[in-house]
RNA sequence: GCCCCCAUCGUUCAGUGGCCUAGGACACCUGCCUUUCACGCAGGCAACACGGGUUCGAAUCCCGUUGGGGGUGCCA
């Protein structure tokens, strides 16, 4: 299915960071893209100059490219404005909009003595409104009759055009707003998909009548785009992901570790799996390979932070060994535990691949190489230790035996294994668990003895003798 | 208020009239492997919101109810 006419489009507004709904905007968009030959676009759509950050633009820039997310054309609607506001123009000139001075409290209190809710209620359409200060223009929508569109996601939807107030197309500064600008992008630019959230679906309706006005008396057979609004991706009170409430920045992803490409594939299941029912976990061409706007699910999606970090283990764990210390390499400063050494961490870090679900956790694998013995729960302690006297007696006579014989043995991995574990045998008991709460201060890690080398040997000892100390 | 959308295990995806005693993945629980953990393996728990139709037959089609979400800006 190549179509190398198709044409999509990104279009954020540089008004905070990206988030991952936005990612997954994006995503579609250049899936869709890749799978057709097509072309994207990204449209920066700073029309609200009091909003815009164009700081924000750059890092846009780098999330998309972080996430994989290319694009073949790029504009930004402020470099537009003149082309908007000629369009604005004309519908003024051919009475399809008119000038409006009402101010906005004027707008609310006639709806509030109408005793509803809703918008503005036409006072200015036969007015004549002279251009000036506080003066916006706005369009005039038809009284009767319905706007509809076949979604690709939501099926046939209607919009009732009594139920369009007549919005403002032109700020009172003269700042065109989104609805025509967006409406003439996508005209302009040949726009032939437009995929993004659900949260744009009210706005259909305006931005095709705006694009129907737009179209001169010989291009009337111009087809209109065709639409795909994606299900929204809530938080675990069911709430579209907001960047106030919800940690969601893609940065914030990248910086705790995440691999793009278990964020591409998790955000991808998200709607839809894959169409041969196989595995969720895929390599990106082939997810590319199936990838159909029609198969999206139209429900709202829970942004699950357990499964991405399922997904994220699993990418993680199918690097190369190298390329996973590369990886992790800027993350191996860590509040809690320090800055690992790089080599110790090349040496341990097969180790620490298996287990590490995020990038930003590889260094606690290594804490207690690196700084001091974790401070153990009682409960922990007890239950590695012993909490009889018997089982007690037993752990001191282990690490007395393995802190006499540890003492001028060769401070290799193997050395110690066999010095530990042939205590046990001695003894009868299992051996490694106190050692490595002696040493770790946890019950769990990564193996013992590869680590236990790194340490020197009096540092080692001195542990054993404090824990035994402390039975 | 008004407009639009949605509704299968806790989560997510599969299921498009009979193959469904509803399947996969994540999470959770059990066991195996392993002198830790993790990985891996074998099991388990767990859902068609409700009520009416249509049909020989409905998770699948229609209507309603309930519930949830989105929009309702001189934001996008």
């Amino acid at each position: 299915m190549t179509d190398s006419s198709i044409r999509v489009r990104f279009s954020p507004a540089p008004t905070g960071y990206l988030h991952v709904g936005s990612a997954r905007s994006a995503l579609f968009n250049w899936m869709y893209a890749q799978r057709t030959g097509g072309t994207m676009i990204l449209r920066i759509e700073d029309t609200d100059a009091d909003r815009s950050q164009p700081e924000l633009i750059e890092a846009i820039h780098d999330n998309l490219g972080w996430l994989g997310i290319t694009w073949d054309e790029e504009y930004r609607q402020s470099d537009r404005f003149d082309q908007y506001r000629a369009a604005a123009q004309d519908f003024l000139d051919r009475g399809l909009a008119y000038r409006c001075d009402c101010s906005q409290d004027d707008v609310k209190a006639r709806a509030e003595a109408r005793g509803d809710q809703g918008g503005y209620d036409g006072h200015c359409r036969d007015r004549n409104v002279e251009a000036g200060e506080g003066v916006v223009v706005r369009f005039r929508t038809p009284d009767d009759g319905i706007t509809a569109y076949d979604d690709l996601i939501r099926g046939h939807v209607e919009f009732d055009n009594a139920t369009l107030e007549d919005f403002v197309i032109v700020r009172s500064s003269g700042v065109p707003l989104f609805h025509v600008a967006n409406a003439y992008d996508d005209l302009d630019m040949g726009i032939t998909h437009v995929v993004r959230g659900e949260d744009l679906v009210n706005t259909v309706p305006r931005v095709l009548l705006l694009r129907q006005a737009m179209l001169g008396p010989d291009q009337q057979d111009t087809p209109n785009p065709v639409f795909a609004h994606l299900p929204l991706i809530v938080n675990e009170q069911r709430k579209k992901l907001s960047k106030r409430r919800d940690d969601v920045s893609v940065g914030d992803y990248a910086d705790k570790g995440y691999l793009p490409g278990a964020m591409r594939n998790y955000l991808l299941t998200l709607g839809g799996g894959p169409r041969d029912g196989g595995e969720e976990i895929r390599p990106i061409d082939e997810l590319v390979a199936q990838f159909d706007l029609n198969d999206i699910n139209a429900a709202p999606a829970f942004f699950d932070i357990k499964k991405l970090d399922h997904f994220n283990a699993e990418y993680i764990r199918a690097l190369p060994l190298d390329d996973f210390v590369a990886a992790a390499t800027p993350f191996l400063d860590h509040p809690d535990v320090g800055d690992i050494d790089a080599d110790l961490f090349g040496r341990m870090a097969g180790f620490v691949q298996e287990r590490v679900r995020r990038l930003d956790e590889s260094p606690t694998f290594l804490d207690w190489v690196v700084g001091d013995a974790r401070e153990p729960s009682e409960k922990d302690w007890k239950k590695v230790m012993g909490n009889s006297e018997e089982k007690l007696a037993t752990t001191a006579r282990v690490l007395d035996l393995v802190i006499e014989r540890i003492a001028d043995c060769p401070w290799e991995p193997e050395a110690l294994e066999a010095i530990v574990f042939g205590v046990g045998e001695e003894l009868e008991t299992k051996t490694q668990m106190p050692v490595r709460m002696a040493l770790t201060g946890a019950r769990s890690g990564i193996p013992l003895f590869e680590p236990m080398v790194e340490l020197e040997r009096e540092v080692v000892i001195q542990r054993l003798r404090d824990a035994r100390a402390k039975l």
